[in-house]
DNA sequence: CATCGTCTATCTACTAGTAGATAGTTTCAC
DNA sequence: GTGAAACTATCTACTAGTAGATAGACGATG
């Protein structure tokens, strides 16, 4: 069974928005792609920024689901954060930074539902990471920092920050390993 | 004596770009910001394009000479580091992230040209950066890591994810701070 | 008078969004 | 079951507005 039309308009609006920005992509632009008239897409999204808030929700969800396969498949809490690092390289593969970071940039254009939910996000997101550096402490595989939720924000803050410099070089995915895993290995050694 | 309309120009071109993104703004935009017709923005510069070349040379020029008065002025490597930081602060006043954070994640719709640019702008703060914490550590204010460009490197993924996490907030500054000084002292502090 | 900077007026291409029609399916009353 | 009504998903054709860009006129300055 092929995917539904609603599904393809988001999928081909997530690609386009994590690749050039919010402002950057059109209806226009998600018509040729999956061959289909600018009308029919209005039909399933009525606006632009319902389409966006619809996909930073679907985003979101998705991103979540991503986490909660961490936590419940893998064993160590050294292997959860590389696997958690490793979702925001992967992206980079295709010239894809995470969603909420390009949105981040786009904010100030951005209708107050969607900024909204972009912050709605951040705060999920960080509050996840923050529970699993806490379990790392519990189970003394890494130093206890003061506040694992600022611990938490630094590093997406980093993983973030490595997504953006890693666009515009060659091997991206590797410009991004460069930049994290030295990090990840001297901040979040057990010594 | 006033400043040039060509200046003028640049000045509010770069506050649009870096507080709303390369598609984002227009030239319709600046003419209403300092009372000049479209035409005559075009007379200064002729396509977008060159508009925003020069807006990347133009910022570069002007990061690197406070990265020069940061080295001249200040004694110790440690209010060096904190002054770099703070530049990364505040511009987030006026709703503002580095110019070339802006384009890099704007990275896809730009021209070769800009890309290069702002390629070249990342590659001298990182060297600058580098060099700075090579002093650091012959001076023995804070430890020698391994390779002072992948640590550079890591330092400007942090301080620009850091400013991409701090908009929206209400006191971006703060919380800019709040994600970056931590850091700083205890990733660079003597022991 | 010639250059500089600005203007008005215009252009083409594109934007998001709408109107109205249509083919195919589903629902439901009889 | 049949037929009418409603619904889904698409289409063509259009709107009003904006994008970047250009041509040519105008006034000032030196």
């Amino acid at each position: 069974m092929e995917k539904s039309t609603s599904q393809q308009i988001l999928d081909v609006a997530q690609d386009m928005v994590r690749s050039r920005g919010y402002s950057a992509f059109s209806y226009a632009d998600i018509s040729e792609r999956i061959g289909i008239r600018k009308a029919s897409i209005h039909y399933h999204f009525p606006s632009k920024d319902e389409l966006v808030l619809k996909l930073v929700q679907y985003y979101r969800e998705a991103f979540s689901r991503s986490c909660d396969r961490i936590v419940q498949s893998v064993a160590s809490p050294q292997q959860q954060l590389m696997q958690f690092a490793n979702l925001y390289r992967d992206g980079l593969r295709q010239g894809q930074i995470c969603l909420c970071a390009m949105l981040t940039a786009d904010f100030a254009v951005l209708p107050q539902a969607v900024q909204d939910e972009v912050q709605a996000f951040f705060q999920q997101t960080e509050a996840w990471l923050a529970a699993l550096l806490q379990r790392g402490c519990e189970a003394k595989v890494w130093p206890c920092y003061p506040s694992p939720e600022v611990e938490a924000k630094g590093l997406i803050a980093l993983l973030q920050g490595a997504q953006l410099l890693a666009r515009g070089v060659e091997d991206s995915p590797a410009a991004f390993e460069q930049i994290v895993y030295p990090f990840l290995a001297s901040r979040l050694s057990k010594a």
